[in-house]
DNA sequence: CTGAAAGCGCTTACAG
DNA sequence: CTGAAAGCGCTTACAG
């Protein structure tokens, strides 16, 4: 079949006897057409290669069967994992997906007015924040939000995450078992929801413990997990017990506590969170939190396909187990 | 600003006192408008919280400014950073990015279908291919297609890549001018044209020099890289130079001679294809030759700008150099 | 430089 | 279940 420029539903309509109206209401999910004519619309369409105009479509209905998906860390392989289970899913349910990447912590005006002026039936903010302005503008345009992996600032929207405050309790659980006596808690940036959350839990089961803990600043990136991995080295603070807040950040802490000499796990032992490929290799090996990408992606498609269907705008915040997967570092 | 549902041309004329067409043509990049009208409307349309639907606007024009990107391998590093440059010079000229991610090597019809409903002015694809049929229907709609780092199998189209052979040559003289006396190339994916090439510049140049060689097939990840490495040492058969089609795969073989004890550079030297970020790595600090995507990316949307502006559906080829990257593994 | 009008390709009441 | 007709929000000749 070949697609030709230009070939209208009028098109089809004339090579298959009915009319233009028909012709719409074939491709039309859930509209009324006979059996009969729909084969013989479908036969006249195929033999002219006729596919909707889905601008048209769109112009009336006011909406896309896009998704804006914003993204900002496509460096971190978690992002781009979490990009491709949101293309599988919603390809599966006929619905594309407009990619926005963004440099900045926070969204860009232009940025918000393609995904407007696009009409997308929703929009996913993966780890990226958004001004209380903007969100006000998909509100009155009834354009469902979901924050991914990122809880967001203000109470009134809706999030799918990890459950960070358990996750770390049980790390921290599991580190203590393992024996470690004084630990560090390495944070991501300081101003997501993530690393604050991860922290939190952590810290709360060490004191209760009274386990000694530090706590390092760092980016969430490998280069970030490196420098502070040579920082503990350097200042002779190396601890028992580290939990890393990802796993790219662990990696680069691994590789520095490695190339001192440092033995893993014996002298210490290391913990990240999202469980990217990369944490399984052989040469990694790192014990982290698997984040249940598949299934936080399911909740979010979950969420929006309902929103999209009948808009609520309700906020909430799902958060899913996730678990430990334990490798050689611990 | 807030952005208003329903907010059309029509409401701004009537706020700025003049006809809708004069709204449009504000709007419309190349129109007529006085400079003092253009205030007027300018004016009224932020007041308003005015943008032009772009769906009533291709629906005339016949185009979007979408440019659909088709990708496969999303695990390797390499393609979400040209994902990332794409998206960011795309929307530097005002374009966004409908990404599309195909499980198999060709690209689906349905897909197609999409990138053709919705009237993408160009589509760019990385590591995939595409039937010939297919190619007929952009050709058919006049829109440009480009192949990203993989050159097309028919001669027909226009593609964007490092120059695989030039650079593969060189990489046989640097292992040979660094003491190898007898290597491997692993290959990649057979069916691509970048290990096809790769492999082809660099054997020519072991065999004018009577180096002996020896080819495995892998298939362009960590896992078949460790894999292989793993099948050499078992077999005995660790050479002293080792051509890896690319970065990912590189690591993976380094992890496997790694693990086995085999000391890099001085048993075994070994240079990858790519310089992906993580080959800087110091834990890494792997050789190799890097494509620059930057330059590749501009290549890219230079010959797209040209083609959306004026069709013309010449193809070709455009190849950019790269450059020799010598870190630690040689 | 600006306005009135036609029309892009659909969806969707409204009749029948 | 199907057709004729209105209309979605724009662009673009055509006049003036």
């Amino acid at each position: 079949m070949i697609v030709r420029k230009g070939v209208t539903a009028k098109d089809v309509a004339k090579l298959a006897g009915v009319s233009q109206s028909t012709v719409s209401r074939v491709f039309f999910e859930g509209a009324m057409v006979s059996e009969r004519t729909k084969k013989k619309v479908l036969a006249a369409a195929e033999e002219l290669g006729y596919g909707p105009n889905e601008f048209a479509r769109s112009l009336i209905t006011n909406r896309t069967k896009i998704i804006g998906l914003v993204m900002k860390g496509v460096k971190n392989p978690f992002y781009p994992h979490v990009l491709k289970e949101f293309a599988t899913a919603f390809k599966r349910l006929g619905y594309s997906i407009l990619f926005v990447h963004t440099n900045n912590d926070e969204i860009q005006k232009d940025d918000i007015m393609t995904l407007l002026n696009y009409k997308v039936a929703g929009v996913i903010i993966t780890d990226a924040t958004l001004s209380l302005k903007v969100t006000e503008d998909f509100k009155a345009n009834k354009i469902p939000l979901v924050f991914f992996n990122r809880k967001a600032g203000m109470k009134d929207f809706f999030s799918v995450c990890t459950n960070n405050y358990e996750a770390s309790r049980h790390i921290a659980e599991f580190l203590i078992q393992k024996g470690c006596e004084d630990m560090v808690y390495i944070s991501g940036n300081h101003d997501t929801s993530t690393s604050r959350e991860r922290e939190m839990g952590f810290v709360e089961v060490l004191k209760k413990h009274h386990v000694h803990y530090k706590k390092y600043t760092s980016d969430y990136t490998f280069a970030g997990g490196y420098t502070t991995g040579q920082q503990m080295v350097t200042e002779n603070k190396v601890p028992s017990g580290i939990f890393v807040a990802n796993d790219i950040m662990a990696l680069g802490v691994l590789g520095a506590l490695r190339e001192n000499g440092i033995s893993i796990p014996e002298t210490t032992k290391v913990i990240g969170f999202d469980n990217i490929d990369m944490s399984a290799w052989p040469t990694n090996s790192l014990t982290t939190w698997e984040q249940p990408i598949v299934e936080m992606v399911e909740q979010t498609v979950r969420y929006m396909m309902a929103e999209i269907k009948e808009y609520s705008g309700v906020s909430g915040n799902i958060e899913v187990q996730g678990r430990l997967v334990e490798r050689k570092t611990t």
